[in-house]
DNA sequence: CCTACCGATCGGTAGG
DNA sequence: CCTACCGATCGGTAGG
């Protein structure tokens, strides 16, 4: 991997887990393997690397949703499926959730525009096919569908985000279930049994 | 309002809004208009500064929360009135939302041994509330109890935490209803309709 | 990609 | 509760 690629690795996670004022460059540059000064030679300034992480997991994103909404045209199980692998995205790097959290509470205002530009063509799609489902009546009349969407992406991305944290708050396993798992099932089935009319969602676990 | 509880007050919103890295000493101090010596003068040092906020916080949401429970006892509507008044308190005051999120990603090995104290109680309690209902057959029977109720909570905190920024995913409002109360009129829809066997929730909105 | 260095700001102390 | 001051560290630059 080339230096550039390097450093957008350490600081993404460096950002995620100490915060973007948490981090020095130097941090950065050490977890690398180069001086401070080396690393400002790739990233003009400490504002421009942020960007440049940010971007980059953006960009991620927007080559990952689009196949995972490929599935999602014809209706049902389809939902749940794009659920699962919204919450697989960002549970197969952590890191990601946390990094966007950390965003959101420290640039309200940038996140909001990258948002309306990124995702919020995304979201009226999705509630688009919520409202066909409840003109067919496979989904609940009463889902708000904009809301609903953004509640399920607020709850994958924090509940993913805090999971080392919560799991404090459940006992311990006594199946063979892990703790995680169960929290991620549950996540899943809140999702559903919130959306579809009937109740047979179990099929889908 | 005497110098220390100011000093507690402008620190809990510098922390909320900025971040604790993000915060200096002499910015909390300007805010209450003295200087950083006088400041750690009653805090010794900043990170006791945090720790008496934090504190404060919990102080607050343990004088709160056993009243809202005492109206829990008996099932059904009670469990809707009681997430209500959970979102109502962080409503509130967003700033304990942000202040919360920020703790659980700079700190959380620290939040895990906080919330096993003193958040963990209340869950199990609530789960039991649920498991009783599983009984009785108003609740569904695969609701996850414990990861039910941390989901709702994660939700709630999050949800108001991140109000600012998601609305900007959300169509303006062509209804009377503020774009912010569909919001939180749909993450109640959402806690009642995945936790309730029958559908008739509407009533309590 | 490095060494050497800059001014600014940080949390904290001395002493009154 | 203040003025005055401390060493450490920050992001960033010069110059090679």
């Amino acid at each position: 991997m080339d230096v550039p690629s390097q450093i957008l690795s350490s600081a993404t996670r460096l950002f995620a887990r100490r915060g973007y004022d948490g981090t020095s460059l130097s941090a950065i540059a050490e977890s690398v393997g180069i001086r401070k000064a080396s690393l400002l030679y790739h990233f003009p300034s400490k504002e421009d690397l942020r960007r440049a992480v940010l971007d980059q997991l953006i960009q991620h994103w927007n080559e990952v949703l689009p196949r995972l909404l490929g599935a999602v045209t014809s209706g049902r199980g389809r939902f749940e499926a794009l659920t699962r692998e919204l919450v697989a995205f960002f549970q197969a790097d952590s890191d990601r959730a946390r990094l966007l959290v950390r965003e959101l509470m420290d640039r309200p205002e940038e996140m909001r525009a990258r948002l309306a530009q990124g995702v919020r063509p995304w979201v009226d799609l999705l509630s688009d096919y919520v409202r066909r489902g409840q003109e067919g009546g496979e989904i609940l009349p009463d889902v708000d569908a904009e809301a609903y969407v953004v509640h399920v992406i607020t709850l994958t991305v924090c509940g993913i985000a805090a999971l080392p944290v919560v799991t404090a708050l459940m006992p311990e396993g006594t199946s063979r279930t892990s703790i995680e798992a169960r929290h991620v099932d549950e996540l899943l089935r809140i999702a559903a049994a919130s959306l579809f009319s009937t109740a047979d969602t179990v099929e889908a676990r």
